[in-house]
RNA sequence: GCGAAAGUGGCGGAAUUGGCAGACGCACCAGACUUAGGAUCUGGCGGGGCGACCCGUGGGGGUUCAAAUCCCCCCUUUCGCACCA
């Protein structure tokens, strides 16, 4: 017998209530009534099933994004969760068929390190921290179906991501190729663009990203920038901050590739020696010469041999007559060329590129001085044959555009401060457009970048406007077969390989004879194997073991060698919330009718930070998936909600800064229903969340007061709450009136929340003023003021409107009302508005737009009456004594304000 | 640098539309009760003033009968982007 018992029966049954001396009650013990409930549910593993034929209902996907299974779930979790829980056991009362599954994004790094640290398998060690977690989430009374549990490290469910592969790379949209790509020491494996911060790794913030050379998978995510680009428009249940980010993503600017001819032609007498090669004559005075006599080359003999093209990107070819340079990444294979001959540039060029790569360890990329090296080569303008010294620059990135700019000082800020710096010729070729269409007359602000302006300067094209010359310059090129207009996009292809071990293996053979070859379906999964030591960080795991690597080719049947990276983790959260339409189906991914039914989920709720990478991948993915004929919808999320953090003493809550707070010590301490409510009381969920433990307490306390107060009055109602309709055999007293009211209220105010705004932490602060108001009311309570026909209900719905933000206690009061019915069957309570609406309102009075005092009168007062009880005041008259009012404004139903003189 | 959001008591926050600033909770103060509890109940709680009143939503200006809310300028914080040609 617990110790709550006793005292219970040692202060005997709940007395009417006297003010003078408090009733002895039972004490609100969350401790007990919680593990009580949790395993009542955990024996009814169908309480939150979805059943897809449900007849009539309408369906509503409600989906927590996925956890790593790190072991712990910390309070951001406990938010998110709060949050999509307490949406899905409203929809479930609002009559929806419901689908709210979980599961684990199991694959990934940390189970290696802690292979590694702890000698455990990953795969032991994630199940553990599953385990634990699930324990957690069920502690805490999360709706969660179970019987859709999707775990992404188990066969059943990576053999899909294999599948996906193949069909990828069935479709040229999976494809492999050496190139540089972004390298974490710390993780010893490649990363993804998305993954790399600032230069960083997105989870080892000290540590740059390296660049290396591999052969590398690839999907082909450009083949659909465009379309994930115009989507966008289409998801305004999105936050407008995600849809932004990932248009900045995805980087698309349209412009114009123009070749420039490499020139051999010499120097032409007539033309004044440019300042640029004064500058770069001193540059050479100042550099020693090449220390092992390479012969120098004169540039235009090396130039002479090659005869090729810069092709440049730009997004003003109207600009091009102002061109006065050519800028090349330093990584450009042309400056490799003109280097291998000339070691005096190659010196200068590596200096550059080492001067930059200790600029981008200090972080302010943009904030680096723009330094450049002439390369002693000249290049041809197609439209004016004007001849342009080609530099090398340390502004021009090489995977944009085509590595390689014309430089336009007078038009682009970077090439104007390039220009000025080392002396290059600056010369305008756009004016502002005046009112009446024709250019300014005044020279314009160096550099001049506005986008509607006028040609001069620039050949047959002068005198347009530069939208149009855009267009026609481009058409010009494109008939002269010297370049065409054209779309780029920063998006890059996504590199999925990984040198780790605890991932999906990659489906893919590679035979002597038949080269690359997909592992063919019926051999499907690929099981990565699991007896294997983790011994060391870095390389491939699964490169050590020769049983996984030895294979034979399908096509020739002779030796064939797997590959042996893995799969990037973020594949796995691509589709996994189709697989929860269908989980334990093992013969395809998904059912495609089903997932047809429940999708595109109706409400995603996770962490901003995913803003990019999970959900740009899994927005490619459906397309995809669109593509193969195995889904209908473009796109898979109808509405995402981003919620804040969890912070406290003004931090992120992190390990690193010591403010961690466990929700299993605030479960122990103050119970599951408080640590929930609370994450949902203590601000709007999209709003960042100051951890405040004393505010837990405080919620705490106020489900206390709920239960006694529920408690207190359960046997009195009971009888009342069989009977469907509220009659009442006298008229209601004025308590009893605005009992009733005030309910009806809450009811609205909540309803209203849950359909839009989501303001949680007013939805509870609304019950919390319902509980006042009853307590208030005891005493006419005890006086017989307020029948139990209509305190009945009032309890009654009292209890459904708490049961989404604290299941534990509903479900429990709901029990002592002697409801049988699952709560989550029982419907919403109905809003009334007649039964919500006040017969007499406190309307204030102002002089001058001052409060001045308040009068009461019935709300269906028209104006003439609001005019004369507010003239009629006391206060008011003494005010306005000797005054002329010159004005009376009255807005009904909410104010009067007496403008005087 | 560009873009977005935010700035309200000692604290978290409230105030869908311009209409009583500070709901609700925490902390604090006073009281009641006591089986002294991680209680509970009642009252108070922006600042100033004995008072009538005055001041008050980051700062300054403006519009309006009326501004936390709209407009202009500035400051601070957070987030995103940042040599993207």
């Amino acid at each position: 017998m617990s110790p709550s018992e006793t005292k219970e029966k040692k202060r005997g049954p709940a007395a009417a209530t006297a003010p003078t001396e408090p009733p002895r009650e039972p004490r609100y013990t969350p401790s007990e009534i919680e593990p009580r409930w949790a395993e009542r549910w955990a024996a009814q593993p169908d309480l939150y099933g979805a059943d897809p034929s449900s007849s009539g209902k309408k369906k509503y996907y409600v989906l927590e994004m996925l956890p790593y299974p790190s072991g712990q779930l910390h309070m951001g979790h406990v938010r998110n969760y709060a949050i999509g829980d307490a949406l899905a056991r409203y929809m479930w009362m609002q009559g929806y068929n419901v689908l709210h599954p979980m599961g684990w994004d199991a694959f990934g790094l940390p189970a290696e390190n802690a292979a590694l640290k702890n000698n455990t398998p990953p795969r032991q060690w994630t199940l553990q921290n599953i385990a634990a977690m699930k324990r957690q989430m069920n502690r805490l009374g999360l709706a969660y179906d179970w019987r859709n549990e999707v775990t992404t490290c188990f066969p059943e469910y990576y053999r899909w991501n294999q599948w996906f592969f193949i069909r990828m790379f069935e479709r040229g949209l999976a494809y492999r190729k050496k190139s540089k790509v972004n390298w974490c020491p710390e993780c010893a494996t490649v990363l993804a663009n998305e993954q790399v911060i600032d230069g960083r790794c997105w989870r080892h913030e000290d540590t740059l990203v390296e660049q290396r050379d591999l052969e590398q998978w690839f999907l082909r995510i450009t083949n659909y920038a465009q379309e994930l680009l115009d989507d966008l428009s289409k998801l305004d249940g999105w936050p407008e901050k995600v849809r932004t980010m990932q248009r900045n993503w995805i980087g698309r600017s349209e412009g114009a590739e123009i070749d420039f001819a490499v020139t051999d032609a010499p120097e032409e007498d007539r033309k004044p020696k440019a300042a640029a090669e004064i500058i770069l004559n001193a540059i050479e005075d100042a550099i020693e010469p090449p220390r092992h006599g390479t012969k120098v080359l004169p540039p235009s003999e090396s130039a002479q041999a090659t005869g090729q093209k810069i092709r440049v990107f730009t997004t003003r070819v109207d600009t091009i007559y102002g061109a006065t340079s050519i800028q090349l990444a330093p990584e450009h294979p042309l400056v490799k060329q003109f280097a291998a001959s000339d070691s005096k540039l190659a010196g200068e060029v590596a200096a550059l590129v080492e001067q930059q790569n200790q600029a981008r360890e200090s972080g302010d990329v943009a904030a680096i001085e723009k330094q450049g090296v002439f390369t002693g080569h000249y290049s041809i303008n197609p439209f004016n044959n004007e001849r342009l010294p080609i530099w090398v620059a340390n502004y021009i990135l090489l995977d944009y555009g085509t590595g390689a700019v014309m430089s336009v000082p007078a038009h682009d800020e970077r090439d104007y401060e390039f220009a000025k710096k080392y002396g290059l010729e600056i010369r305008v070729v756009v004016l502002p457009r005046r009112s009446d269409d024709a250019p300014s007359a005044e020279e314009p602000m160096l550099p001049f970048t506005a986008e509607d302006s006028l040609l001069i300067n620039s050949g047959d094209f002068s005198t347009l406007g530069n939208q149009e010359a855009q267009h026609k310059m481009a058409a010009f090129a494109d008939q002269h077969g010297f370049g065409n207009a054209t779309v780029t996009y920063r998006l890059k292809d996504w590199g999925i390989s990984r040198q780790r071990y605890w991932g999906t293996p990659i489906p893919m053979l590679y035979c002597e004879k038949d080269g690359i070859v997909p592992v063919p379906d019926d051999q499907l999964p690929v099981l990565l194997p699991e007896n294997i030591a983790i011994t060391q960080t870095g390389g491939s795991p699964l490169a050590r073991l020769p049983e996984f690597v030895n294979a034979t080719c399908p096509k020739c049947g002779g030796p064939a060698r797997r590959e042996t990276d893995t799969m990037d983790t973020f594949v796995d959260s691509c589709w996994y919330f189709y697989r929860y339409t269908d989980a334990r189906n093992s013969q395809a991914p998904f059912n495609p009718a089903t997932a047809a039914y429940w999708f595109p989920i109706d409400q995603y709720i996770g962490g901003v930070e995913h803003a990019i990478l999970h959900l740009i991948y899994s927005r490619f993915w459906t397309k995809v998936m669109r593509d193969l004929g195995l889904v209908k919808n473009d796109e898979p999320v109808e509405r995402l909600f981003t919620q804040g953090m969890v912070i406290r003493n003004g931090a992120k809550m992190s390990k690193s800064k010591g403010n961690i707070v466990s929700p299993d010590d605030m479960i122990a301490r103050y119970g599951a229903d408080a640590t929930r409510a609370y994450a949902l009381f203590a601000a709007p969920p999209d709003r960042d969340l100051d951890w405040q433990e004393d505010g837990v307490a405080g919620v705490s306390r106020f489900l206390a007061r709920v239960y006694r107060l529920v408690t207190r009055y359960a046997e009195q109602v009971r009888p009342h709450l069989t009977s469907g309709g509220q009659t009442y055999t006298v008229p209601l007293s004025r308590t009893a009136q605005q009992l009733q009211r005030k309910l009806h209220q809450t009811i609205h105010k909540i309803t209203e929340d849950f359909s839009g705004r989501w303001h949680f932490n007013t939805c509870i602060a609304a019950i919390m003023e319902l509980v006042n108001a009853l307590t208030a009311a005891e005493p006419s309570i005890a006086a017989g003021e307020v029948p139990n026909e209509l305190l009945a209900p009032i309890l009654r719905d009292l209890i459904l409107l708490l049961a989404p933000f604290a299941p534990y206690l509903a479900a429990e009061l709901w029990e002592q009302l002697g409801q049988q019915q699952n709560l989550l069957r029982a419907p919403w309570p109905k809003f009334d508005e007649a039964l919500a609406r006040e017969d007499e309102i406190e309307v204030p009075v102002q002089i001058n737009g001052r409060l001045r005092t308040v009068i009461r009168i019935p709300a269906t007062a028209d104006q003439d009456a609001m005019r004369d009880t507010a003239l009629a005041d006391e206060k008011i008259r003494s005010a306005t004594a000797d005054k002329e009012i010159a004005k009376v404004i009255i807005v009904p139903g909410k104010l009067v304000n007496l403008v005087v003189k």
